[in-house]
DNA sequence: CTTGTCTGATTGTCCGACAATCTGCGGCGG
DNA sequence: CCGCCGCAGATTGTCGGACAATCAGACAAG
């Protein structure tokens, strides 16, 4: 598609027709991880890939080489792209990670921008909503994780928003191996529900250690149900 | 190792010994950036690079995703990948997340492992030696944004640490513009010395405090010195 | 059971090709 | 004179094939 030669109008397509074939690929990979399609530690044979995408190999390395990017995957030189295996050490440090992104955004509450504080409560709106809708597994983390970065954005920089980002997707990968494991997200709706009332109440030292609590508990509950001791 | 065939390259190849041959352009690519061989703004054609490096287009390509992956130059569709130009909000938006993480280490000092302790001691060393020893600018940011590196190194984080390096990274690409303008780096050592007496005297809250105005003044003289008011 | 070798599979890199797209220039009409 | 149109060149995005280097497993030898 893409030609019409004869017409001078601006079409809509501009807006989503910017993704390329690797850009694509990519979203396919990425999409077949968190489905659980692929199990950690499987090799992703570029040759195969390729076939299987009905792109080149080219495509496909470009491809691989995102998905390692985000930290989706690992290459080992000379034997190719595997789907990585979350660690304990790794998800301990993730958690780590974003307790110091987070609790930034938390510390910051009262000088944030009430726009990122709006985002706040509408996140948490839409995951309660998602938990009540009894919606599944993928979407409620989803809503979860959303939730988790509109507190790194009560910081107002987008490089740490970024970062909060990448480490969402590193959790992401280590939840899809558990998702039917686990159902007690619930609960989880109703803490932090608890975490924003806190906020509210500009008791931001509280809310601070709750959420290191909560964190230290998330990380402990997604090692347990990996079964990585 | 893959063959090389002729080439042009205006400079001796660096072998180390398991570096892929991307690695060693992006290297090579990296350098020109921070030498200030390549303006900013500057576009990266890959044919032209292919052979001035001596290598094929589909490599030159995946060392530009390197560089676009490491925020040292942006792709635009159809429109190839061009230096980066940092702006000052960039710079701005890279101190205020540099004091979330530097920050956090500092708060982290006396839980911190003394090794990283350690760390900290030696790197304000190699700084201030460097300073006395009348280095040139690019190894004295080395040195300078190694330090500050080796506070976030405090939480004990290995994801912290990537996220500064990557920020460390992006301040490099703006200071590689302004080098031969600034030489205040001399105050600045004796700066970092204080800072890290205050740790030392276990003054976390001076610390960070220290660091905030610290912060607040390299976004400050960067942005004018690259003359974005 | 250990060790060395062979063979097939896979990656890393190169090359050439082509359509789609961008950019700058010159012509055409107003 | 100015602005719109389209053309030609340059550049990217993607493809397919090729080959050496390297890795993994089987297999034979000690």
């Amino acid at each position: 598609m893409g030609r019409m030669p004869g017409q001078t109008t601006a079409f809509a397509t501009l807006h989503l027709d910017h993704s390329s074939t690797v850009d694509r690929a990519a979203e396919e990979l990425r999409r077949a991880v968190f489905e659980g399609e692929v199990e950690s530690g499987t090799p992703l044979r570029e040759v195969a890939l390729a076939a299987s995408l009905g792109v080149s190999r080219s495509t496909v390395r470009e491809a691989l080489g995102v998905l390692v990017a985000e930290g989706l995957a690992t290459r080992e030189p000379h034997r190719g792209v595997s789907v990585a295996r979350p660690a304990a050490s790794s998800v301990r440090d993730v958690c780590r990670a974003r307790l110091v992104l987070e609790g930034a955004g938390v510390r910051g509450w009262r000088d944030a921008d009430p726009v990122d504080r709006r985002r706040v409560r509408e996140a948490l709106a839409r995951y309660t909503d998602a938990v009540a809708a009894g919606d599944s597994f993928r979407a409620l983390n989803e809503h979860h994780l959303a939730f988790h970065v509109s507190l790194v954005a009560l910081t107002g920089s987008p490089r740490l928003v970024a970062a909060a980002e990448a480490l969402m997707t590193e959790l992401k990968l280590a939840l899809a191996q558990v998702d039917r494991i686990r159902r007690n997200t619930h609960d989880q709706a109703e803490s932090h529900t608890a975490l924003v009332e806190l906020l509210e109440a500009d008791d931001v030292e509280g809310a601070g250690a709750f959420l290191c609590d909560h964190l230290e508990d998330a990380a402990v509950q997604v090692i347990g149900a990996l079964g990585l001791g």
